[in-house]
DNA sequence: CTGTTAGCGCCTTCAT
DNA sequence: ATGAAGGCGCTAACAG
């Protein structure tokens, strides 16, 4: 079942059938005939010889930390979704934050050939990242600053969200706020904690840097910091996190010390993974749109393909304050 | 940079390469020499051209219904971990539970010439398996009882894990059980039900089917049906879940009754997803191994391909009840 | 053991 | 607008 018995059931050669296919110039007569034939044969053209004979291949990358944090199914789903619906395949990467499987998974998008890469991972491995700029495959990266040729990035305005969850508690009445930060080598969760501190100060209320509290991104980090800060006077009345594991911890720990989320303290997360609807009480949380990252960071590889121009583009995404229950007025 | 490069630089014909590529006889000598060209031209084959010819992509697929469910990410991993491993790659498809995304993922494994598909989604379309069935393309199910010519099994021993929740409460002093079962067009849900039923009856203990609630398999089904049971009286003194988030449900309906796990209620949750061990409290649960059924998933469809009788194969996987900390003595 | 040769299924000049 | 022919990079006979 190729294109040659399609087009001599088309009664044409199979330059016809393929132009058809292609929708290039055909006469629409003869491009009617062409289009029953593969109707009546079901017929799919193979996509193996295709690429072989293009150099395209039609499957884009997508490199992600691990698919089993919770902040990623979504992106992949958002990924995967807007990639089939452009008629592309996507090959999926999981480099569990280490550089050897991160490097595999690269030779692994360079052998089948990829048309163009997402690295949707917190850190980057510049050595790996121009074998792919060498051979001029795209490339989008997650809020990881420069724009190039090919290169696109989606930035990430944390600023934006974490001044909202800010202003959020400063209306509530809030004053002492704590905030508990990921780990000090991912770049996102550095930059969270600076706009913390800058959105105080902007507020004019006092960002103590000594009211950030080391977590990790996790849950238990997230445990662990709010015990440390509870061994401190005065305790705060909020606690803004760096992400919501950190502030499922934090529940948990201020469960565990006897006080009652929001009554006592409020706490506040960010991302909004799935979970945070869920949490007792549901999580008030700064929302990262991740279909929506993912969405654009597939457009931005589909311009850099159709584009003749090299250079990358570049899209901002707002992340959203979603207040649920976890906030309240302050009592004091 | 191709074949013939490699093979001008050792100095031998293509035919050579591609022999000592795939390893088939050739002198040692010439072996090593072809091995350095390689090295040093940094080659590596064109997949695509090599899957032209020998006919097979080595691409596997995988249908899964929905990635942001958290039953499969880790599956997910799992398989693509083990695929990697064997230099496959993974074709992922979500079906979202909705047919025509399944037919969808069915035609693009097709398109793309997989080699072999895992269908780990809860229901099946027996058109669509057809249409794999019928280019011989080696399936594996996740417990969907038929093996059969290409078609391979992952059989789930639902009764012994349901069996070890049950003993486990009954050891704890627990009479009076209560079932929130999943969706009743989930094979796999009925099968969880009846279970519990016999786990009871064979103990001893009568298994009343009106202490069977419906849930849906997600938080809020979990939630109802809790509500639900409040309505009843006695009240049970511990309750069995059909799978986690519904146990998480229920979590949270008892103590929006004002009641404490396990202290009141007792509570068991099915799969032991990520989040099972952070709930509040901890949720005891039975585990289902997902890494493992993927890795045997994988394994049952690399047989299928390379063995010439074609009769699929079946494992059987044996949940394991996790204790944690919402299971607790019964009080009366 | 190794080389030569003929495709795998498709797209793409180059003619017509 | 269409057809004929060559080749994408590789593997699988078939010779030697």
């Amino acid at each position: 079942m190729d294109i040659r018995e399609v087009a001599k059931r088309a009664g044409v050669s199979t330059a016809t059938v393929s132009r058809t296919i292609n929708n290039l110039k055909v006469r629409p007569g003869t491009a009617r005939r062409v289009r029953q034939a593969i109707e009546e044969l079901k017929y799919f053209p193979n996509t193996q010889a295709r690429s072989l004979v293009s150099g395209r291949s039609r499957i884009v990358g997508l490199i992600v930390s691990d698919i089993t944090n919770p902040f990623f199914p979504e992106l992949v789903k958002g990924f995967e979704d807007a990639a089939t619906q452009k008629g592309y395949e996507v090959l999926l990467s999981n480099t569990e934050y280490d550089s050897t499987r991160m490097a595999n998974g690269v030779r692994r998008m360079l052998e089948r050939k990829v048309d163009a890469v997402a690295i949707m991972t917190s850190e980057m491995d510049a050595s790996l990242t121009q074998q792919l700029a060498h051979r001029k495959i795209p490339m989008v990266f997650l809020d990881v600053g420069t724009v190039d040729n090919h290169i696109s990035n989606i930035k990430i305005d944390y600023s934006s969200g974490i001044s909202q969850a800010v202003e959020h508690l400063l209306e509530l009445g809030h004053r002492r706020l704590a905030f508990i930060s990921g780990p000090s080598d991912l770049a996102s969760a550095r930059i969270r904690s600076s706009a913390f501190l800058d959105a105080m100060r902007e507020r004019g209320v006092i960002g103590d840097p000594s009211w950030i509290e080391a977590g990790n991104h996790r849950i238990d980090g997230g445990f662990h910091a709010m015990s440390r800060i509870f061994e401190r006077r005065p305790l705060p009345t909020a606690v803004l996190s760096s992400n919501d594991l950190t502030a499922i911890g934090a529940l948990r720990a201020i469960r565990r010390h006897g006080l009652h989320v929001p009554d006592d303290i409020s706490v506040v997360g960010f991302d909004d993974i799935a979970l945070a609807e869920f949490t007792e009480p549901p999580l008030t949380t700064v929302r990262l749109p991740r279909q929506e990252i993912a969405g654009k960071a597939f457009d931005a590889l589909l311009t850099s393909l159709g584009d003749t121009s090299r250079m990358g583009v570049e899209y901002t995404i707002s992340p959203q304050l979603v207040v649920r229950e976890s906030t309240a007025k302050a009592r004091e």
